[in-house]
Parts: C-alpha cells; structure tokens; sequence
DNA sequence: GATAGATATTTTAAGTGTCAAGTATTAGTA
DNA sequence: TACTAATACTTGACACTTAAAATATCTATC
C-alpha cells in the first residue's frame, strides 16, 4: 500500500506533506525575524544613529574586556573577515573601539571597546533589551520557554542535515 | 511586597524576568533564520548560480500570470523601491523577467516571468523546497503545528506593538 | 639561514539594502 | 488652461555582505 509520489502517512489524514508544512514555517519564521530585525534596525538608527552590525561587535566586545581578534569576531557573529573589518573601521573612526596589532604575533589584532565604546554601548544595550522585551509583551513566560525549546530543536536538525 | 526593579512575580520562582528571556529567545530566532538563510543562498549560488533576492522576486512573480507593479514587488518582499530596481534590471539582463511601462499610466511598469524566468524558477522552486525540508527533517508534524502556531502568535505581539 | 607552506587580515569586485533627492507622469483645482 | 500636489519609479550616496585574491607574517623544514 505504497502512497504516491514521496508523500508519506500523515498525506492521507489531509495534512500538508512534510515538505510544504516546513516551507510554510519557514517562511514564518523568517518574516518574523525580518519583521523584528527592521523594527531593531530603525530604533538603533532613530535613537543612538548607529546600525545593528556596529551594535553587535559592540555587543560582542562587551562580553570580553581582554578584547576579540578579528577571526574571534567574525567568528562569533557569523559574517566574513572582510565584513567585519569595514564595520570595525568605523567604529574606530567613532573612537568606539580600538585595533591593536598583537606584539607576539603581527598578522593579528585585537579589538577592544574604549570607555567611551563601553558606555555608548551600555545605553543601547538596555534600550535594545527593551524593545525586544515590548514586542515580544504577548509571549507568556511558558510560550517563550515552549518557542525555546522547539527552536533547539530545529537548531540541532539544521545542523544534523547539512544540505 | 514589591520587587526591586521592574521584575515580576516570575523573579521569586528562580525564572529569568521576560525581558531577558524574550532577550535570549530572539537570540536563538535570529541564528535559526541566518543560518538557514546562509544554507539557501549558498545553494543557490552553487547549484543555480543565482542569489536570493532574485529567487524572491521569481517566487513573487510565478504566484501572478499577470504580473507586478515593481510597488507590489516590493511590498511584497518587504523591501525598498529602490532595492527593487537594482534586482530587477540584474534579471532583465539574465532574461529572466521583462519590464512593460503601462499605457494607462506610464508613471508605472508591470515586471512579468519569461518564458525562460518561469522554466529556471520551477527547477530552483523544486530545490529550494527539498532544501527547506531537509534541514527542517527532525521536526515531527505537530511540532512544525506548534512553532507555526507559536511564531503566529508572536507576530501578532510584535504587530499589537509597534516600538 | 633560506624557503615553502600555513595563517591572520585586508583589499577588491559585485550584489544587496536603505533613505533621500530627483524625474516623469497623472490628477485635481482655481 | 495653468498650477499644484500626489504618485511611481529611478538615481545617488553610503553601509553591509560575500568570496576570492592579495598582503604580511609566522612556522617548519632542509
């Protein structure tokens, strides 16, 4: 009693194949996090006049006062060399964060955050948490944890199946 | 018996305040759809030698026989007019789609598959599903249900609160 | 020590994305 | 009809993003 085609049991209690109902979530998926990253951008760029990048290396400078390599940030943030060393510049230009060439190895710099890098940061960080906070308002606590734990799911079935 | 700060009844049972735990579930939302989104464009590019922005625009384009204003393109793709312009022009170049200005008002232009536009998307279209799938393989039905039904609700409290 | 290969980073070229300003056209109105 | 405002879109300036090539430096080996 082979079904049809590469459709499988759930098919013929009138649900969606696998394929759809995955493609349908993860366009939802998507849209909401399109959805949540312009609202973060607009804020970011209307109150502090900065973008979500130069927040996130901020972000992950924060977390090491000893400082990040170039390769540790671009790592932790999943973006190319290349990328973060534009953003980096600007934040230099901003007196943000500085880039030291190391004395023991020469090809690699870290970057730190400067005083100023740390307080700037500091206001934004509370801000940003807030609004996530407020849009995320209606999510009880049990949903956040329910939406948690389904995300660690796929997060452990992206990375079971690379395609 | 107030709380210090602005926690709530949740502080006192050992759970974070909602403000870190929306903090922390945006986080793993965030890395959920950038690493997918990296998968598909790496795909893309590898197997279709294309990108995502011009699949986008194809998938808008295959769902309307007759066709969009470059105003519905971008609306549709949550993007900029101008955005818009730049990927369509890439596409008319490849053939892919053509560009009519309207006769009744000629302020405006309808964007329409080719022939050859509607053969490279149903290939890539194809794909692109079993990609999705693929990585989305060790969510069961009814979980997919539920971070469907979860992510519906959470776009709903972002929509009920504009920051 | 010289030289080959590995590693850390920057540079380059091309695409994507925004906003603001500009262009062309249409619609409304005195 | 002429003038104003609104609309649809493009252009320009800048930031972000990537992959691939280039640069600088270090490591290992002969």
């Amino acid at each position: 009693m082979a079904s049809a085609g590469s459709s499988t049991f759930s098919d013929r209690l009138g649900g969606a194949p696998h394929s759809k109902q995955s493609l349908r979530l993860w366009l939802k998926l998507l849209s909401c996090s399109m959805i949540v990253e312009k609202r973060l951008r607009a804020r970011l760029d209307a109150d502090f006049e900065t973008t979500l990048p130069r927040f996130d290396v901020l972000a992950a400078l924060e977390r090491r006062a000893q400082g990040l390599k170039m390769s540790e940030l671009s790592e932790s943030l999943m973006v190319s060399n290349g990328n973060v060393t534009g953003v980096v510049a600007r934040l230099i230009e901003d007196a943000l964060v500085t880039r030291t060439v190391d004395q023991e190895d020469r090809r690699s710099a870290t970057v730190r955050l400067t005083r100023k890098g740390r307080e700037a940061f500091s206001a934004m960080a509370a801000a940003h948490e807030g609004w996530v906070d407020e849009m995320f308002t209606d999510l009880s606590g049990s949903q956040c944890d329910e939406l948690m734990r389904l995300l660690t799911h796929l997060r452990h079935s992206i990375e079971a199946h690379p395609v």
